[in-house]
RNA sequence: GGGGCCGUGGUGUAGCUUGGCUAGCAUGCGGGCCUUGGGAGCCCGUGGUCCCCGGUUCAAAUCCGGGCGGCCCCA
């Protein structure tokens, strides 16, 4: 029948066969962006989605400020001159760069660059701010946009010419504190991204020619999307004096000499946090929020019926949407739709809990509640329900991570060499660890040989054996290393 | 970096090959009736710079050139 077939076509694709089709429908459908403004790169964050955002960065900052970083706000606008203060970074960043040169009518007489990232546009100011050991550590972050004239394709959210970010800009007197810094960015990554999101992450040190322009040591956190493809979402640095002594961030120690500061920058891809949420979430329902920043947590929809005091429903759905909207973040949906299409909204929407309430339930004080992350509908008890929601909130949480964790496992594979790679990329497998010689000679070639797999970065905790070869040039392999293709 | 596909009411599309009709359909949106346990139905109404600029032509959504934007594939 015409009707069987329209159904089957309205609801979503399987995301990990066409996941550009499913992202890009979603993305409007659920309200997340819109991608209509026009100018390539550029994207509108609409209410749903910045919602979704604004609770995912309260979760971030809650944790940066927990470990004793202070919130700033720096200008957009970097003078041409600061930005080109430290060699290796302005080389870094130097095409992408998108600069301010009029003002009204008028030439500026300096340009002014949009903030590709705020080093050097916060250490000038470090610099008169840190006078005296005592004023260290320093430890401070922004929330803001950047802004990268990117060369290569642009995706919504996964490449913008402007995102969103959380960079975290710290200064320490000794280089063990600095190093020690990188590894609580890792902490209160692990925390938030992994433990409150569900989203598992790989933690790599970058390779020397792959390090952020101006560090010493980049290590970054890069997660697997349904379509195999891996996605840096954060990044932290070791910058050692580089910048210090640029930019004459230093102090006078205990023992009255002038030292450089030991600096650490980090940076939380918020945009592509999102996305990432969106897509290894998500079934083909719609997507699947994590209750914590759910903008709706909980959805309650009247189902009347004809010879009913459907006033009874009503007054019922009112008095549990008063219990709830205590703790949770409730909506009662009243409009006039029917109660199958409410289902495939916040199915769609990814609202966490859907209560019904109908005739059964008034009659029996009790609530059908539908769980959207295991699709099971279950009745409870009205005196029961917030316990309810207390004790099972946690595991909708516990089920993506675990979902998530599984199939990250399932793409990850040993090899010995390129044979394998073709092998097991073709068996399905995704991410792979061989060991490797360090130099870019041999990243440079497999990414050409292979057709896009990257060298992505050393893993700390692994070891090479005595006598291993790169699985490139057979010369002495020096680390285990992540190898897949990326965003 | 290289190649391909696409751009038509809010959304999805037909029309384009072979120029000419009031730009069709579905969905959405507003109103009404009826209904409500997984996208109901009927009636009325609403909604279009056919992405932009230029060219060809008596005539352009349609053909040509350029630009902007989106998507896909390859290196």
């Amino acid at each position: 029948m015409e009707t069987e077939k329209s159904k089957v076509e309205e609801k979503l694709p399987d995301k990990t066969k066409h996941m550009s089709e499913w992202y890009d429908r979603v993305l409007l459908e659920a309200g997340i962006i819109d991608i209509r403004y026009g100018v390539k790169g550029f994207i509108v964050y609409m209410p749903y989605g910045m919602m979704i955002m604004k609770n995912i960065i309260k979760l971030y900052e809650e944790e940066l400020e927990a470990t004793g970083h202070k919130p700033v706000l720096f200008p957009v606008v970097i003078p041409e001159e600061n930005l080109k203060k430290e060699a290796e970074h302005i080389t870094g960043f130097e095409s992408e760069v998108f600069w301010i040169t009029h003002a009204g009518k008028n030439k500026l007489e300096e340009r002014l660059a949009l903030r590709p990232t705020s080093e050097t546009a916060m250490y000038p100011i470090y610099s008169l701010w840190l006078t005296s050991y005592k004023d260290l550590p320093f430890k401070a972050y922004q929330t803001v946009a950047v802004y990268r004239y990117e060369t290569k394709a642009t995706r919504p959210l996964l490449r913008g010419r402007e995102f969103l970010w959380i960079e975290a800009h710290d200064v320490f007197r000794t280089k063990e504190e600095a190093i020690r810094q990188t590894l609580e960015d890792k902490e209160i990554f692990y925390k938030v991204t992994y433990e409150k999101l569900g989203i598992p992450f790989i933690h790599v040190k970058r390779e020397e020619f792959d390090k952020f322009p101006g560090a010493e040591d980049t290590y970054a956190f890069d997660t697997l999307l349904p379509d195999g493809k891996v996605l840096q979402i954060g990044t932290t640095h070791y910058l050692g004096q580089k910048f210090s002594r640029v930019f004459d961030v230093k102090f006078h120690d205990i023992d009255g000499s002038y030292k450089y500061g030991e600096q650490t920058c980090y940076g939380i891809g918020l945009s592509r946090i999102l996305a990432s949420i969106l897509l290894i979430h998500g079934d083909s329902y719609g997507l699947i929020l994590p209750f914590e920043i759910a903008p709706i947590q909980i959805v309650i929809i009247p189902i009347y019926k004809k010879d009913y005091d459907n006033e009874k429903i009503n007054r019922y759905a009112r008095e549990i949407e008063e219990i709830l909207g205590e703790k949770y973040r409730v909506k009662l949906d009243l409009s006039e739709k029917t109660p199958g299409e409410k289902f495939y909204e916040y199915d769609l929407l990814g609202v966490p809990y859907r209560i019904e309430i109908g005739k059964k339930e008034v009659e029996n004080n009790v609530v059908t509640i539908f769980r959207r992350d295991i699709r099971e509908r279950k009745t409870v008890q009205l005196s029961q329900l917030t316990q309810y929601i207390e004790i099972t909130k946690k595991e909708i949480v516990e089920v993506l991570r675990r979902r998530a964790e599984e199939r990250l496992k399932n793409s990850y594979k040993g090899i010995e060499n390129l044979d394998d790679l073709k092998k097991h990329s073709e068996e399905g497998y995704s991410l792979f660890e061989a060991d490797f010689c360090d130099s870019e000679e041999c990243a440079d070639e497999l990414k050409s040989i292979t057709g896009g797999f990257e060298v992505r970065g050393i893993f700390l905790d692994k070891k090479v054996e005595e006598g291993s070869k790169c699985i490139m040039c057979g010369g002495p392999a020096k680390s285990r290393v992540l190898i897949a293709k990326a965003y």
